[in-house]
DNA sequence: GATGAATGAGCCTTCATTCAT
DNA sequence: AATGAATGAAGGCTCATTCAT
């Protein structure tokens, strides 16, 4: 094991330890200052080095994103679906999402604030169809399917509901990591108000 | 009268010269590209001038933001009043603001989707008793208050279903102005639908 | 005159400092070691102050090109017309050239041997009408054009034997700049070689 | 046999494979293109091999170059003299040559254009007495010489005359090469017109 | 007030080359 | 013989900011 002292377990990872460096950036300081250089310095490497992992600054940020992305979909994937109210597991899911990016405002900003090109195929949510797609609006989308067919919901487009539910939480989490002077108290109330108007919104009416 | 042609009336209007051409520029070519020799050379002045009249180019900014804010405050006062539908009325102003906002995508992700400091007096909306701060929040949470009077809304907390409103909308506008492979008419689905859900969802039950 | 030592007289003269310092570089170096980092550090000055003078390195390329191309045109311009014997005139201008670029045979490569976009608008000699837009063109078709009319030359199109002479000699004139094993001597036997061979091309036969 | 399938029997042609993917690289994409990593990937092997095979990117510049020289070389040996027309002959040897290059353009300009040591030897022409080295200048050398006897050609020199005719034509093709803008039609008018004034300027007088 | 020259730090990227394995 | 990770130097360029005038 008497290799340089600096690179001892980690020699056969440099990919990874790349993509955590500009995850933590990310993080810490934003898009804007995560740069090439930056990354290098942090993991003591020449900046030429990163290229021998990705082709450009563009495919890190995409490994970056899908990395984040791969953690939220796993979070997302052990929330168990229950059939009979469906509209609780819609809750649970996006629930889960707001919290796990809550955790990570910087990264949000970086990656959902931003119009960065080489991840617009991860994260735009609005086109027709979507949901054939995107693994997490196809998930949303049978959940408001199930409800329909169980005659709890009531909508024309399934796809269209789950779109709006994810843009209005989307928006709700926008702003909760963009205000500073929200109390915590106020963030659950806002949490719980965004579901129960946009459940209710999509319920059969009696 | 007699100084150099180009500055007649507008000497003592620099500083308006400035932020508009800043404004300008940033809502044709984006947040990104607004740098300081691009607004110097717009106005044909030197880069230095800008440092008479701004401390840098965040307070800059922040007066950029300011003007934009105001001309979309103008905007939404304009709305009238209906009291015997104030969903309408609700409806009404939200779409005004999408408008508005589409129109000018590059200034709303400017203003929207950062963290300037100086205006978040203005633009923060989350907190509670916002609705005695900020007129448009007042406005919204007024309209809420009079369809609960006439039975038609039913919710505990106008204020609260009011930031609802506010941050469902700002969400589904966000993705509308960073996403661009939405069709117009897919466009109008979404809005439509945002609003179906929203007021859907704070209704009476029958 | 109590100023930084460097910048005494030349202060309002830094874009000719720059392109002289350019010319030098493409002179010694050659063209692939030219950069705007050299350039910089020749005349100690930051790299940045260059795109001061010069939109890019292209409009810098251009105008050393413009600068050397001048003094070629000076040196032809004093050439005098001899309308009785235009050969003789040919003859003399080209010479001219072939001399000054064996002075600057580093220049000559760089400019002539290059497929330079910047200049090709200064040194590209084979379009049809080129004479209306190049004057030196312009001046070698019109003695070819005297000598048409005097009955010296036999040649349908003026313009296209100008290109011809100016193509040959083009061609003697790198060889003479790439090869090194050459006499003088011999040197002096292939120039005015060509120009027997060439004016003989043209001359009327008897 | 027993060794990975895809090097067989080119194992001990490495340097071969090499300078052939160079050669490619060349024409396709230009000389300053050409790095030692894009060869390395075409021909599927890691970097660092070629430094087995070649002490620098210099060294297997001059293989390249040398190969297509050869090339060149062969393609002209193949012209048929025809000694009652040794004008013709000559002619159309020249036009080989052109054609020849023009067809692989970076090539000419990485073998004619630079000033690589190696190659002198077989690219050089100006020296006198270079018939006796250089195979096509003895070609045209005697060329000339059977016109003269046949009383065809008048010139002193027969030697210096192929160098003129060697060069002129050098000199087109190289701005043949270089310059875009020339149409196909006037191409054709420029290397006609090349031949008949050089023929012309050879022949005797009547 | 206003200029405009100048800087220094930063950006992404490419490359020939080396070297331990 | 061959690899592939890694480097260091260099490339063009942009920018906010300063400062003498």
């Amino acid at each position: 094991m008497g290799i340089t002292e600096r690179r001892q377990s980690e020699i056969e990872n440099l990919k990874k330890k790349i993509i955590d460096a500009a995850s933590e950036i990310l993080s810490k300081d934003g898009f804007e200052k995560l740069s090439i250089r930056k990354i290098a310095d942090k993991i003591e490497y020449s900046p030429g080095i990163i290229y021998h992992y990705f082709k450009d600054k563009n495919e890190l940020l995409y490994c970056v994103v899908e990395e984040n992305y791969d953690a939220l979909i796993k979070a997302l994937s052990k929330i168990p679906v229950d059939n009979e109210h469906p509209e609780k597991t819609i809750i649970n899911g996006m629930k889960t999402y707001i919290e796990f990016m809550l955790k990570n405002p910087e990264s949000f900003k970086a990656i959902m604030m931003n119009n960065i090109e080489s991840i617009e195929s991860k994260v735009n949510m609005l086109e027709k169809n979507i949901s054939k797609k995107r693994t997490s609006m196809k998930n949303l989308t049978e959940l408001i399917e199930i409800g329909i067919k169980k005659g709890f919901f009531k909508t024309d487009d399934a796809e269209l509901t789950a779109q709006i539910i994810w843009t209005s939480t989307y928006g709700l989490l926008s702003r909760l990591i963009l205000e500073k002077n929200v109390t915590k108290e106020q963030k659950e109330k806002l949490i719980n108000h965004n579901f129960e108007v946009l459940i209710n919104g999509i319920l059969t009416r009696k």
